[in-house]
DNA sequence: TTTTCTATTTTTGTATACGATATATTTGTA
DNA sequence: TACAAATATATCGTATACAAAAATAGAAAA
């Protein structure tokens, strides 16, 4: 391949283990950042680490208080259902508009990723597996027509990762996945934009229960308050 | 007032600036933004510039190339009424939901919120009524009921926020504006999700729109391409 | 004249250093 | 003993400095 150095920028490597320490409950919730230990820790400079913080705030991970310091905002289970309930609207939304508006050749690529999931789950890599599955999504974000909507949601699936990923190993539920992906495609291919609406939907909303389910199971260690949401 | 000194953090300021330059046309699309020229005209270093530019990058308005630089990402008329979509769609959400959950108290400040607006209005204090129009739109995202997709909606609003300020002088916009405030405090109050959703679907739609017209109006100088959407 | 390789220059990425601000501790007084 | 003020310490925000990578220009060869 033609990937003579990759070249990930430091700050963006680091932005996904402090994501990936606040998902895995590492860091608890409230908690300050101390730049100076992190950098230590991670043996870089205060400087790209900085700049990965910024990014974090940017997501809602962290809070940046100025001249306080970086603190850790640990998503509850209340927020983590609002926040799976926002990506299922922007899914279904998305596949309604793909429904009317997704051309045979995206069509086509679409069933070839459908494929290439089911392929990576028979074959139980988990890893190729979230990878195909992230294409599919973004292919139907693409395919909305709405190319300023298609980044906002694949923003947003990308923020939903280190939540979606705990999920990975739970029971059979990704081969129920795989049947609502062919759903969606034939919801797509009869251009029926109600339903596919409907099974992207049902489709989505389920990663979370299924998390709250995997966070409930693995003891109730952590106690998370649950700010009241309304 | 107790401002002692408010102390905002030079990054956002910068990102602010920046956001301005872009969306005020001072810089054209896919130029790159060389960062130390800009650290000397704003009479910073490169440090809080780099990470306005980190910030920048995590909205879309600028294009962060590993060891190449940042380019501006101008958005073009199809990607502006793409965005208007997007905000057009989350707030109808965000109000559909409110006509079910709002309280009682929170109708009470949503009135007043409505007046400022008017009062603003009419002292020809546009400022004063930019500020209470988001007031009164961030409410109807908190009066959703979900905490995320409040901040979210947030985010999107101050996000559009350059674009949409091109339009404040223009016509009696405004004051159309302050009926459809009343028209979604009505529905609001009687629960009509759907009569709340449509009357701001349209709401924003129309800023929009608007937007489109007053570019159009300044004569054609800067020619836009139009990448093709869907 | 065109192409390719190399050297120079420019610019990005990271580390370190210094000044400013907030928090903690200590001391003095009521 | 309790509380308030002042000092001390730690941490943040910004500037500067250095190293690595890319762009550019120039020279040599085809």
């Amino acid at each position: 391949m033609n990937l003579p150095a990759p070249k990930t920028p430091t700050a963006d490597v680091l932005y996904e283990r402090i994501e990936t320490m606040i998902a895995e409950g590492q860091v608890k919730d409230g908690e300050r950042l101390d730049e100076m230990r992190l950098a230590r820790d991670f043996g870089v400079s205060r400087t790209p680490l900085r700049e990965a913080l910024r990014l974090l705030s940017g997501t809602g991970l962290v809070e940046l208080i100025p001249n306080r310091g970086a603190f850790v905002r640990q998503p509850d289970f209340t927020r983590l259902v609002e926040m799976f309930e926002v990506m299922a609207e922007v899914e279904a939304w998305c596949a309604r508009l793909a429904a009317g508006r997704i051309t045979k050749a995206q069509l086509l690529l679409l069933r070839k990723a459908a494929s290439a999931c089911e392929a990576a789950l028979q074959a139980q890599d988990y890893k190729r597996y979230y990878v195909e599955n992230a294409t599919f999504h973004t292919m139907i974000y693409e395919a909305s027509g709405n190319g300023f909507l298609a980044e906002e949601a694949a923003n947003l699936h990308r923020r939903l990762k280190p939540f979606r990923q705990a999920q990975l190993s739970f029971g059979d539920r990704l081969s129920q996945s795989m049947i609502e992906h062919r759903e969606i495609l034939l919801a797509l291919e009869a251009g029926d934009a109600a339903r596919a609406d409907a099974v992207m939907r049902n489709h989505i909303r389920v990663q979370g229960s299924i998390y709250e389910e995997y966070r409930q199971s693995m003891s109730g260690e952590r106690e998370v308050a649950g700010q009241q949401a309304s």
